[in-house]
DNA sequence: TTACTTTGCTTAATCGTTTAATTATTGAAT
DNA sequence: ATTCAATAATTAAACGATTAAGCAAAGTAA
């Protein structure tokens, strides 16, 4: 049998009212004045009887759940999964509990995952938006739902973001390049318009503007939905096709990632050849023959800073605020 | 405001009781013999005011969350990011949502999350239960609840389990390694009473055994708490210290690439001076200079069969089962 | 006409908790 | 003796949904 315990099987075994029982665990005795004897007595019989609260009634009487709603592109993306176990430890540490979902930049998996946390009563969102839910987002926001959007965010939208500074990221990132003696440095990134891949590119194209090398402006763009086989082999074109490239800065790490085996598959030397900076960091950058350079994101303090902005959204605070992080460019053999 | 839509509201619009709205709603109709222009009327005005379902009503009510809890030792560990990603695929189709929690392997952190999956009312248990957790399983099993342990399980505990054929996995690995003409082969294990690590263990073991190899048996041992460094440092401390050490099987993919990082400190060359399998997958493999052979888990059988087991228990099916699904042994440069 | 069925809807209990409002008792003060 | 305050408890509504049970009104059969 399911043995749950309820208030009522307390009060029944003390012989008193619910209410009763309910003031003295939620430590209200004294200000509900309840006689010494009986909050020992009902003390007592919630130990014996092993009680916990439900907290499915507390949210439905209540109206907080105490639960944040994560939604990402992937868990299975180290990226993503390093980031919910920092808001997982963060949310976990204010008495929050994360329920989670991966989209796959996939609009109507994205609205099924809203759709289905709103109907759990989340008491927040922290979402990684797919390109197209701006009016997802907005609809959220419209109905005074706190949202936070981490490592993308829609400049048009009201929602709260804490992300990476993406364009002084790109833009340091080339400039290292250039000042490597690189002179045809091009970029692979994916075809979206979302805000951090536009400001990954401006980062690239600002930095070569700034150094007069305009004309080696090149973006090889990947669909979000092709397959690794794909990526690798356009890649691998693209760098075929392309004489003189000599240095390639990648925009994300499976992008990286992508990169490295068709580079690879290529046998160009790394850094004499092609100069290359990552993106995000990955274990298989360390292993690669040439050690990867690769901009760094603040994991550990995009993550808590979500759920911290989140959490003042629950609390009442109505400002919203915008962080864009700064990254770090570990440099090391690739370039 | 919160714009929450409630039966009732519906019901006010509408002029008709709540329970016809329910009824409708939940397609009871005709069941119920509604009116055909209340029908129209009711689905009319729910669509309208955007009704969505309160789940957390439907909970207190009729006792099921339709939520799994999951426990893994951490989601930002690629293994137990990608199975949770599969998990929470299956667990979607089915129209479950999967909160979750990183133990890192520790009993207090383990019991805090079940206690609070258990206030939250899920539904049923995925675990991969830490060290001397057997109690805490045994709690939940003893108060009837549906509980799937993954990866790892305890034999003396009536829990049904999902795991892989651990001993079967490295006893095949061991024997490749041998047929490769390694003699002095040594492990690379995590000390632990876990049985999946004593299970991979003693697959170790018995394979030198078959090939009367008694006395090469060897293993380096690594604290659970141990860090990155600390791992790697004992690792090339003790390979340094055999003299005639030529493979090295690992008993983990953590345990594979802090391998891969004193192996390279070390300067030895795989797969002439040092035979390679390392365990569970990783990109990093793919990128070390001699692409590593490793013992492959069926993730996506695991993960699924994994929910599907604890939908059977959560749907009464009471009796208990073990799957140990099979590896797959990938073969590449390193051994 | 009377009795019974069918149709279409409402009432009210329930899940477990919180909490405002109320009641009853005792003690002290006037 | 009467009033007021303090103490210690209970009652009942509310959160939002589900669902068994009940009740009219209309239709059908004898």
């Amino acid at each position: 049998m399911k043995n749950r315990v309820s208030l009522k099987d307390i009060a029944n075994k003390v012989g008193v009212s619910i209410a009763l029982v309910s003031y003295v665990l939620n430590g209200k005795e004294k200000e509900k004045r309840v006689g010494e004897e009986v909050v020992k007595r009902i003390k007592e019989a919630a130990k014996e009887l092993n009680y916990q609260p439900n907290q499915i009634a507390r949210s439905l009487r209540g109206g907080s759940t105490k639960t944040i709603g994560l939604i990402v592109t992937d868990i299975a993306n180290p990226f993503f999964g390093q980031l919910a176990r920092i808001i997982e430890d963060e949310a976990v540490k204010n008495g929050y509990t994360v329920i989670f979902g991966s989209c796959d930049e996939d609009i109507f998996k994205s609205e099924r995952l809203i759709e289905t946390f709103l109907y759990r009563q989340v008491d927040g969102f922290i979402i990684a938006p797919a390109e197209g839910t701006n009016n997802q987002i907005a609809a959220l926001i419209e109905k005074k739902l706190p949202v936070v959007l981490i490592d993308r965010y829609f400049p048009e939208i009201k929602a709260s973001s804490v992300c990476l500074n993406n364009f002084q990221a790109t833009f340091e990132a080339t400039n290292h390049l250039i000042k490597q003696g690189y002179k045809h440095i091009k970029m692979v990134a994916y075809k979206t318009s979302l805000n951090h891949m536009q400001e990954r590119i401006r980062g690239y194209v600002e930095a070569l503007i700034l150094h007069n090398l305009n004309s080696e402006i090149y973006i090889i763009e990947i669909l979000r939905k092709s397959l690794k086989k794909e990526t690798e082999d356009l890649i691998e074109k693209e760098i075929k096709k392309m004489e003189n490239i000599d240095a390639l800065i990648f925009a994300t790490n499976s992008l990286t990632l992508s990169g490295l085996y068709s580079i690879n598959r290529l046998g160009i030397k790394v850094p004499e050849e092609l100069g290359i900076v990552g993106f995000d960091g990955n274990e298989a950058f360390d292993f690669f023959y040439a050690p990867l350079s690769f901009v760094e994101q603040p994991l550990p303090a995009i993550g808590r800073k979500a759920v911290n902005v989140l959490l003042d959204l629950i609390n009442g605070q109505s400002d919203i605020v915008h962080y864009n992080l700064e990254h770090f460019l570990n440099i090391r053999n690739s370039s």
